[in-house]
DNA sequence: AAGTGGTCTAGACCACTAC
DNA sequence: TAGTGGTCTAGACCACTTA
């Protein structure tokens, strides 16, 4: 994976980005830096493109590529990288503990809608694990979630209780990069106000999502339900392709 | 720019994905694609790489390209799918209609926090723009945008009651392609209940963002406020390309 | 073994910017 | 007019999945 072409020149140009050393803060045109690194411009043209996504650089076409200014300076806010999608390593624990609470661990038939969802065959079954997520002992999470059986067969309780993420990227080298999430607001139900303990005027987040494992296996539908002051989503939007 | 070749088919694709033209979740190969569209297989390519960015198909090697079931629900109105920064636009209206009703209009010296987002120096002046945002005659979100009056200097209380991005674009070739967003969910004031008809337990979704130009110019703060049973965020995640 | 998506190349032509 | 990035092609080869 790292010795694809376009990676060693994206990585290459990135350092050489952070070590000043393009300093009028523009780039080699793609033609020059094809011939200088000896692969073909097409090659380039995608690891310049990474970096435009990233905010990193800006094209301009009939005059150059230059480095964005505001990336070398706000650093904090602009840069997106080394996100991550599991939960437990998406809060910021300086000092504080996280904790899971196993509410249920099931194994239940999958309806229509998970067989479509999760790829799965009439009679397949999934997991249904049911957790409350502490952060410093307060409850702050509810979150149900189905992973088919056939995808990760023994999971045990002990597993669940706590980052499945983890188990199987350190376990079975399985490894979570994509996910398609859609977010709503909800005022909260009768379960939210005691689970998380809200007043019945306060309102939760719902986060619904698929995660897919790097091949694009749809591996786990998620539903969860967050106490308002506990969510916050941050991104970052480019719309060069539409 | 519609002429382009991956796009007719990027948008063809699309609008068959919505016309429910593959009943079985799954894209013909890239090769046949190629064939019938008589375009090249790296057309085909960049338009599906388009689709997988927006989170619509997924592509599993060695086995095909799919359709991501979760995108097919969820289609609620306000919808960013990466398709469009602009709120006018983010919005499905198939016969319906979107309005705007201008709250007001000012020119104010920006504050320190305003000076930071918007690379200002102390002294300058933002317009303060607040706005009702309608569909089919229903509130559904407040809006309250500042944007530097150096940028554009001649918004007038004409431009500023229709969509802003459209008259930059239009008038004064300025494109907004990238946004930095934050989302949070709050319960609702009493600015909002009367504004947006919400009962005291019915929350608001809360979206702040700094939008920018092409070449990276921050344009506009933005603080909106929508009902919540009009929100609706879907995002794709990848973490692939580091 | 056949079929699928992924990477990469070499080169053509186009659209825009600067001088 | 020269130089830049943008689009597109045709084809080779690789890596993975499925049967």
């Amino acid at each position: 994976m790292a010795d694809l072409v376009y990676r060693r020149v994206l990585h290459d140009l990135k350092s050489r980005i952070h070590d000043n050393q393009f300093p009028d803060k523009r780039l080699p045109d793609e033609r020059s830096l094809s011939e200088a690194y000896n692969v073909s411009r097409s090659s380039i043209k995608r690891a310049l493109g990474v970096l435009a996504n990233q905010g990193i650089i800006f094209k301009k076409r009939g005059s150059g590529t230059f480095i964005n200014p505001l990336y070398m300076k706000n650093q904090t806010i602009f840069h997106y990288e080394g996100s991550n999608l599991g939960i437990t390593d998406s809060f910021k624990s300086d000092g504080q503990t996280q904790g899971i609470k196993l509410l249920s661990f099931k194994v239940v038939p999958a309806n229509e809608e998970m067989q479509q969802d999760l790829f799965l065959e009439k009679g397949d079954f999934v997991y249904e694990i049911s957790r409350l997520r502490l952060f410093d002992d307060h409850p702050f999470m509810i979150e149900r979630g189905f992973i088919p059986i056939k995808i990760a067969p023994e999971l045990s309780q002990k597993v669940v209780s706590g980052s499945i993420f983890n188990y199987l990227e350190d376990v079975q080298n399985k490894v979570v990069t994509k996910s398609f999430m859609t977010m709503k607001v909800a005022p909260s139900n009768e379960e939210d106000q005691e689970l998380l303990g809200l007043k019945p005027t306060e309102p939760v987040a719902i986060m619904e999502g698929i995660f897919f494992l790097d091949d694009g296996t749809p591996f786990e539908v998620s539903n969860m339900r967050l106490r308002y002051d506990y969510f916050n989503y941050n991104t970052f939007v480019t719309l060069d392709e539409e």
